[in-house]
Formats: structure tokens, C-alpha cells, sequence
DNA sequence: CAGCCATATCTTTTT
DNA sequence: GATATGGCTG
């Protein structure tokens, strides 16, 4: 007992130590909230005689669920497997398998993800002869996931949009998409909470048998969940209301996604008797980031007040630049972060480099390429969504689960049957007018008229789905099987291209993933393979203590932490984002800065914004005006250094380097959203600085000074020497690029092949 | 039917 | 600028 609240403060005591009844836990960032969690399940257990079958934990990330299991692990020992800590799609999948059936589904049901969802809905809007020009699958698809994040079946969203004549086509489109998931035995993510709800609501069984099982109920990262959700708690908890929620209003950042900050915000009026504590104490950041984070969110209205605060020192000032150009921006950050690594100790693990848009990670994995700096981009592209993965997922499914005519469609003719478009509509009018599947009516073909030269593609196809469903040895042999004998890999093989050297690699960690499952699960079946393949993020699979910096979006950096972390892209249109200053939404406008809160709130040591006066977004040079939250963080708080000279005001070409922003007061800029919006400070803030220094802070990148290219010359090496560098060992440089007085120095070092660095960064010493 | 070139589009996205 | 889709041609 004495063990289970040790070191913890008194709030988070009182936390642990609740008995029965609702519970909000509102949690500031890096206060501890998963250590509460945790203790709390074990004191239940220890103390309480609670058993470890009657707990259920929600997450919405696969990582969070491992992490706290691990965490449950140690604090209980062998029992904590008994406890259900699982998201909240996978255990409705749990559920519906078991009992979907009641609802009309069959219990193999296939799961749709994203591209899925397109390609269904691309269908229906052919088969509405709607111009798919002007239709996009996207805006459908949007309106039907909100509506079923608000429990509104077809039938509800009908009776609810009525009176409104343009919401006909929309009604019409839900109930059709519907109808087909349910032929195509398919759910998608929304349906699997949707439907869980509806289970619930309609069997008194199932539910009491739930109630029974799940008396102590945890949530995690509660202010994201949406109404559905929240429909699914309040009736698991109904019966014996012991609903503990954590989380923090000011990181709800789903809105987008359906997410209902009123679900926090109204806990204590929904739950009656809601014991409410505050978790304020931080334990992660310097007193410095926590102030600027508070002095941030403060101009936020709908949110609960609370005030961060910790013991932590001042820590250093908030590092802001602002850089003439995106291209600068980056190639300052890799800078300064092989610097750091150099001079300070650090680990390039210690580093995260936080974005709005997954666009923006590009130009930063050039530069850290160049400076030969380890990293990793987290979440642009999952890798279950790569071509080559989707193909061969889809052979899985097929033979899963025949039903499935996306499936079917998208591997008919993969790799090449010589089954066209044309042979696949007349096929697909053909189900559809016998009402049977596009998998059976394959079978018919001969039937159709117009389809005899695709009937040896067909036939062949068939074929090999029958006998791969008679493959029984195991999920790996299955999985090699169809690589062989669609003769996959050895088209790729063929190629001898990178892209397809590159793909055989993925279908490699595919095979691995297979049997990966097939060793850690107890009772691998099919299905169950195929719903961890939908269910789990690329995201869940990264390891965070692999030394390499970071790359990801302000989302995706929910729920970490890093000594140090630069936020980019801190101009107005690009974060906060276009759309929320260009509509003036207000409250838009607020979840950016939640998400700004979130970025700031990631930092434990050191915080840097910055900046550029120029950059090219979809094509197009911008020039936008620095963001509103730069002015929204007190001056005292914050270190402006320099950047580059705006090249504008260069006027010989050739002059690059580097100078103090305080001749110029800051940067001169125009913005293109200027005239729309004023904003609250007309003034830059740092004209008068007495903060203002040159370079990146003390720890300057060198950009100013160091390295062989002085501010005005050329490098003392020339095209032919030989070189060394710090990390390369001795190389000969084969060509230089004038960049502006900066030079792009190709290397063909003697161990590690050509590299291309830059003059100003890279210490070249000539010998 | 398949491959190639032209045009359109471009927040965020735990599952 | 990069990618995905659509239309055209072989």
C-alpha cells in the first residue's frame, strides 16, 4: 500500500485512493495522469479485493494501451493481464464478434479503413450518376462520419435533416453506404462504436453482462472522446458508475474527428456526485515552457481554468527565429541540433521537430540528410496503406471473408488478369442485379455477355482463392503462398528499380508482421490477423528510444515528450492554419492554440519557434506575417536570435551570411492574410529586444562564425582537395554549389561515400 | 486493355 | 513541388 502511493503528491493520492463513483481527473499535461491511472488499477486490486476482470482501460492509441499495460504490469504483477486495457475500437471489435450477429451482421465481418471507405463510396457516387468532378468521396464520407460520431444511424440523420431540402442527396448517399458496408459483411471504424452503442441499447443481455464484467471503468485522454463514445461509457457504467476519466481540456484537438470537448467540460453534470480533482503539479517541463504554454492557452475561452505549475528551475529562455526562408528554417534547425550533439551531450533521441502539416517534414529530411543527422518521420504514411501492403491485405480478406467486393475489385485484376474496367462493371451490374456478391458472380461469368476475353483471368483467379483457402497450415505459408503464386514479388523482381527494391522490402516486414502475430498470439486466426493490421497505427510500432530526432505533425506529438523540441512553421496561415484565420472561426481558432499548447507543453528542457518570411507551399512562395501565438507568449519569456539577411534587402547578389535583427527591428514582411486580419499587437513585439543576440542563442549553430566559410568569402578548399570532417573522416571534394554565399560542397568521402553538405554547417577542414 | 502524359489538388487524422 | 487521378493513344 505504502508502496502504491509513494512519491506520489496529494492530489494524485486522493486519485488513487477514490472509492466508488464518477471521477474526473483533470489533468494538466506532464502531471503524472498515467502514473495515476496505473496506481489507481493496482490499488484497486491490492487494496480493494477488486479482481483484475472486473477493470476495463480505454485508450485510443494502440502505444498508449501497451504502455499503460506495461506500466499495470509492473505495479501488479502476473494478474494485470487479466485486466481488459485495451482502445476502444479493439474492444468493440471484442464485443461485436461475439455478438454482432444479433444486429444482422455476420461475426466474421471485414473492417474498412480509410482508402476502403473511398473506394466504396467512389461506387455509390457512380451509381448515383453524380459528376465525380463535383462529388468528392471525401465530403460524403465526412458528413456520414460525423453523423455516426453522433449516434445518428440513417434513419436519425434522416428525421434530423428533413425540413432540409440540400440534405437529401446526403441522406439518400448515408443510407445507400450503409446498405453496401452491410452487404460487402463490412464495418467501418465508425460503425465498430456506432454499433457497439446500438448493441447495447437493444440487448439488455449483452449489456448486463458487460456492466457485470467492467464495474471499474479508466479512460484516458478522455477530452477526445466523441459522442458515441461517450453514449458507450455512460452505458457500461451505468449500473455500478464507477467511471474514472482522465484528461485536459486545453489538449483536445480532435475536434475535427468528432471529438466533443463537452463531454469534459459537462462531466460533472452528467455524472451526479462526480468527485473532481485537478492534477496541476508538472513534472516534465522548466518553469519557462510552462509559463509560455499557460500565457497561451489563457486567451482561450471555453475551458476549465486550472494553473500548471512545478518545482523545476527557469530553465533557459524560449529560443524564437524568425529565418528569411523555409529552406533556412530547416537547415538552421539541422544546424543547431548537430551542434547540441556535438558540444552539449545530446542524444539526437532528445530531439523533436514539430510541424502543423505533414507537407512541411520535407524540406527538414533534406537538410538532415545532408548534415548526415539520424531521423525519423513519424505518421505521414502508414505503412498498411502502401500499395504493395493494401494488395496483398486484400488476398488476405478475400479469402476471409468473400463478401468483401472491395476486396475482390481491387485485386482482380492485380497482378494483371487481363480483367479491364469494362469486364468489372458488367460483373458488377450482374451482383448487383442478382443480388449476389461481385466475388459469386465472378463465377457466372460466362453467363455475361462481352466479358469472354477476361474469362481466363477470372477462372485462373478463382481458382487460386480456392485453394488458398484450403492453405490451413499457418497464417506465414498462407502469406508466402499468395506472394508466389500471384507471382508478386518476382514482378517486382523484375523491375530492378529502387521503388521496387523498396516495395519487396515492405512485403519482407509484412511476412514479418505475420508471424510475429502468429508467435504472440494465443489463438491466431485470420480475422484476428487482419483486425491488428487494421487496428494498429503505423504509429504504435515506432520506437521512441531509437537515436534518431523526430519528425511529426503537433497531432501526432500528442502524449510525448522531448528535452528539447522546435516548433515550425510559426507564421499565421501556416499554424495556426489558413483556414481558421481566413474564416475568422473563433472557435477553430481555439483548438490551434490547444494545439500550440500541446506543442509547447512537449518541451522539457528547451522550446524553439521559429519562422520564415517566405516559403513555398503548393507551389506557391507565401509570405505570411509570424503567428499570433508567437505574440501571445510574453516578451521576457522568449530569446529572439537572428537569421538570415531577408535576400530582398540584399542588394549584391552574392552577399549571403548572416546579421542582427535588431538594425532592421525583426523583419519586414507582407502578408497576403494581412489585410483580412489585424492582429491584437500591431507592433512586433521584438523591435526593441534587449534579448536580441546573433546566431541560434549561445549555443549558436556556428552559422555565424565557425566552420571554414567566413561570412564574406569562399571556403579555404576548393573542388579536387582532400578534406576531413568530424563525422566523415577524410574525403575529396568533387563539386561546390554557390548558394548565396553559402556553398553546397559535394564530398566523396573515403568511408562514407558522396555526401553533399553545406559549407556554412559543415566543418571542412582542407589538408 | 494497358501504359503514358496531362491536369487538378493540396489541414490536422489516435482507429 | 509532389502526388493522384483522368483522359488519350497505342
Amino acid at each position: 500500500m505504502s508502496d502504491l502511493l509513494y512519491g506520489l503528491n496529494d492530489n494524485q493520492r486522493d486519485a488513487v485512493l477514490h472509492g466508488d463513483g464518477p471521477l474526473l481527473l483533470l489533468a494538466g499535461a506532464g502531471s503524472g495522469k498515467t502514473r495515476v491511472i496505473t496506481h489507481r488499477i493496482a490499488y484497486l486490486i491490492a487494496e480493494r479485493g477488486i479482481s483484475p476482470y472486473q477493470i476495463l482501460a480505454l485508450t485510443f492509441t494502440n502505444k498508449a494501451a501497451g504502455e499503460m499495460r506495461e506500466r499495470v504490469d509492473n505495479l501488479v504483477g502476473e494478474s494485470a493481464d487479466k485486466i481488459w486495457v485495451s482502445t476502444f475500437h479493439s474492444t468493440c471489435v471484442k464485443i461485436l464478434r461475439r455478438y454482432i450477429d444479433r444486429l444482422g451482421y455476420e461475426r466474421d465481418f471485414s473492417i474498412y479503413d480509410s482508402d476502403d471507405q473511398k473506394a466504396l463510396m467512389k461506387e455509390i457516387i457512380k451509381s448515383f450518376e453524380l459528376d465525380p468532378k463535383k462529388f468528392k468521396e471525401r465530403t460524403f464520407l465526412n458528413v456520414i462520419s460525423s453523423a455516426k460520431d453522433e449516434m445518428l444511424f440513417p434513419e436519425d440523420f434522416a428525421r434530423e435533416n428533413e425540413s432540409d431540402y440540400n440534405m437529401k442527396r446526403y441522406i439518400e448517399i448515408y443510407t445507400e453506404y450503409q446498405k453496401r458496408l452491410r452487404s460487402n459483411n463490412a464495418l467501418d471504424f465508425d460503425d465498430l462504436i456506432m454499433l457497439t452503442v446500438k448493441l447495447f441499447r437493444e440487448e439488455a443481455d449483452v449489456l448486463d453482462y458487460y456492466q457485470e464484467r467492467f464495474r471499474y471503468i479508466m479512460v484516458d485522454e478522455y477530452q477526445d472522446t466523441n459522442t458515441a463514445q461517450f453514449q458507450l461509457l455512460a452505458l457500461l457504467s451505468s449500473k455500478y458508475k464507477n467511471l474514472c476519466v482522465v484528461g485536459d481540456d486545453d489538449q483536445s484537438i480532435y475536434k475535427f474527428r468528432g471529438a466533443n470537448i463537452h463531454n469534459i467540460l459537462n462531466f460533472e453534470k452528467v455524472f451526479p456526485n462526480t468527485t473532481t480533482i485537478r492534477l496541476e503539479q508538472n513534472y516534465r517541463s522548466t518553469k519557462n515552457i510552462l509559463a509560455a504554454a499557460s500565457e497561451v492557452i489563457k486567451n482561450n475561452n471555453e475551458r476549465k481554468e486550472k494553473t500548471l505549475w512545478t518545482e523545476a528551475g527557469e530553465g533557459d529562455p524560449i529560443i524564437y527565429a524568425r529565418l528569411d526562408t523555409d529552406y533556412e528554417e530547416a537547415q538552421t534547425i539541422a544546424g543547431d541540433i548537430r551542434k547540441k550533439v556535438r558540444d552539449e551531450g545530446a542524444s539526437y533521441s532528445d530531439f523533436a521537430v514539430l510541424y502543423r502539416t505533414n507537407a512541411q517534414s520535407r524540406i527538414f529530411e533534406e537538410k538532415l540528410v545532408y548534415e548526415g543527422i539520424p531521423y525519423r518521420i513519424i505518421g505521414a504514411i502508414n505503412f498498411y496503406s502502401r500499395k504493395e501492403i493494401k494488395d496483398l491485405i486484400c488476398y488476405l480478406k478475400v479469402v476471409n471473408n468473400g463478401s468483401d467486393d472491395i476486396a475482390v475489385k481491387r485485386i482482380i485484376n492485380v497482378p494483371k488478369r487481363g480483367v479491364g474496367a469494362t469486364s468489372i462493371e458488367k460483373i458488377s451490374r450482374f451482383a448487383t442485379m442478382n443480388d449476389i456478391s461481385f466475388y459469386d458472380a465472378l463465377s457466372h461469368a460466362a453467363e455475361i455477355p462481352g466479358t469472354g476475353r477476361s474469362l481466363k483471368g477470372i477462372n485462373d483467379f478463382l481458382e487460386l482463392i480456392d485453394s488458398l483457402r484450403y492453405d490451413e497450415l499457418s497464417l506465414e505459408s498462407l502469406i508466402r503462398d499468395i506472394i508466389d503464386r500471384t507471382g508478386y514479388q518476382k514482378e517486382l523482381e523484375a523491375e530492378e528499380t529502387p521503388e521496387a527494391e523498396a516495395r519487396i522490402e515492405n512485403i519482407e516486414s509484412l511476412i514479418d508482421k505475420v508471424v510475429k502475430y502468429e508467435e504472440e498470439t494465443d489463438e491466431p486466426t485470420l480475422s484476428g490477423l487482419l483486425e491488428d493490421i487494421a487496428l494498429v497505427a503505423d504509429i504504435d510500432t515506432v520506437d521512441m528510444d531509437s537515436d534518431q530526432v523526430k519528425l511529426m505533425t503537433l497531432h501526432g506529438a500528442k502524449g510525448l515528450e522531448f528535452p528539447y523540441v522546435y516548433m515550425v512553421g510559426m507564421e499565421d496561415g501556416v499554424f495556426p492554419g489558413g483556414s481558421a484565420i481566413f474564416m475568422d472561426d473563433e472557435e477553430e481558432l481555439e483548438e490551434e492554440r490547444r494545439l500550440c499548447y500541446v506543442g509547447i507543453t512537449r518541451a522539457k528542457k528547451l522550446l524553439t519557434l521559429t519562422g520564415a518570411n517566405q516559403r513555398m507551399r503548393n507551389g506557391k512562395t507565401e509570405f505570411n506575417r509570424p503567428s499570433r501565438f508567437i505574440h501571445e507568449i510574453p516578451r521576457y519569456l522568449i530569446k529572439q536570435v537572428s537569421g538570415a539577411m531577408p535576400k530582398k534587402q540584399s542588394f549584391s547578389a552574392d552577399e549571403g551570411g548572416w546579421y542582427t535583427p535588431s538594425a532592421s527591428g525583426g523583419s519586414t514582411y507582407s502578408s497576403t492574410a494581412a489585410r483580412k486580419s489585424t492582429p491584437k499587437n500591431k507592433n512586433n513585439i521584438f523591435s526593441n529586444n534587449p534579448y536580441i543576440t546573433k546566431g541560434m542563442g549561445n549555443t549558436s549553430s556556428g552559422s555565424s562564425s565557425s566552420g571554414s566559410a567566413s561570412d564574406t568569402g569562399k571556403p579555404d578548399y576548393a573542388v579536387g582537395d582532400t578534406v576531413s570532417h568530424v563525422k566523415f573522416g577524410e574525403g575529396t571534394v568533387t563539386g561546390m554549389v554557390d548558394k548565396g554565399g553559402n556553398y553546397e560542397v559535394t564530398v566523396d568521402f573515403e568511408d562514407f561515400g558522396p555526401r553533399k553538405l553545406l559549407s556554412s554547417f559543415a566543418k571542412l577542414e582542407k589538408i
